[in-house]
DNA sequence: CGGTTTCTTCATCACTGATGAAGTTCAGGC
DNA sequence: GCCTGAACTTCATCAGTGATGAAGAAACCG
């Protein structure tokens, strides 16, 4: 018999192991989505013992958290979107928004609107750093923040119209159409009538 | 001792339990959400054994699919939203969502945005059946599919900001506000510009 | 009355999230 | 070079979950 090669021990350095944790979490949540995905079945994608993912993450919870940390590759991006003023913004924003989801199937955001309470106070936070934030600053009027709060409606109602419902013919249009027929609406929340 | 009055047998009309259930599911489901309900919590709280549940509803989906049957009360407003004719519909539509929604805590809606992808395909029949239907015929551009599209994801939008994420500051403002905000906004997608 | 349907309970299943003990390896101090 | 404590890994185990199926008790029908 070939040694026993399941015996406990220091295999890997814990980063290794961590690693391949939260890269699994992220493709099976992504998939399957919060309630639909087990931590036994992200322990066995990673080759790892479920009670490793409670060493490292705590719960369920966090492990999930962890999984969609967003600060890591959304920020250059959204830097971007803002940084050519307040001139076409709309249209920017929209774009940059359905392109970077589109690409990467059903993202973190759209993932978040599928957890439970303690998601939100996440994607809430998310949402007021990144984008109200900064929304605010680039509005001069008084009623920045309710104007940055109508942005925020469309943007979210357009996630959950296009990838987690998916209800036609938002679903499956175009990027362009939806950039052309949403740009200018959120425009209008920037400046415009109200 | 007082007799063993938990002994199976046949108590009351099947209705009557059945009614029960309902009922205790549906503010379970409401105060908790989908994934933070058990089927025991509701039998407890309807006084009612757990396999019962199973025996009238099959499952929970099936327990879920029955708690937040809309056809019931949601019709009769509908219908007077649409009945007025494209003119104000906006606003009209805004304040009928809004006031609903605002009356009843987490209604239907929002729970569904928190469920699973059985759960969308209810949500996107009903949208499709009692929204998008009777635009479409309301509006008479060649693009009026697309227009109710657009209809869709101002409301989805804005009841997930407002009653599931609570996105600052549409969460507490008042109904006028939103109404006046949003309705343009929602006119403009069924008639003018795109 | 007997037989059937309808409602109800219970025992039980596989599986889930989670905990804690014990074992194994490694890095640093002596 | 060994020792020691920390980091990492496995395992046994727990209560609770959704779900099934058998069997019992009332109600209904003939």
């Amino acid at each position: 018999m070939a040694e026993q090669n399941a015996r406990p021990g220091r295999w890997r350095t814990g980063a290794e192991s961590k690693q391949r944790i939260l890269d699994a979490a992220r493709a099976l949540f992504r998939q399957h989505g919060y309630g639909g995905t087990t931590v036994r079945a992200v322990a066995g994608e990673a080759g790892v013992d479920p009670g490793m993912v409670f060493y490292f993450f705590g719960n369920k919870q966090g492990l999930f958290a962890a999984a969609i940390e967003m600060s890591a590759q959304a920020p250059p991006a959204i830097e971007a979107v803002f940084a050519g003023g307040l001139d076409g913004l709309g249209e920017r924003i929209v774009r940059a928004l359905v392109e970077n989801l589109d690409a990467s199937g059903r993202t973190p955001l759209a993932m978040l609107t599928r957890a439970d309470d303690q998601a939100d106070a996440l994607l809430r936070e998310y949402i007021d750093r990144e984008i109200t934030g900064r929304l605010a600053k680039l509005i001069a009027t008084p009623d920045a923040a309710f104007r940055a709060g109508m942005v925020n409606v469309q943007l979210l109602g357009l996630t959950v119209a296009r990838y987690v419902v998916r209800i036609e013919p938002i679903a499956s249009a175009p990027v362009d159409e939806l950039v052309s027929r949403f740009g200018p609406l959120v425009q209008c929340c920037l400046a415009e009538g109200g």
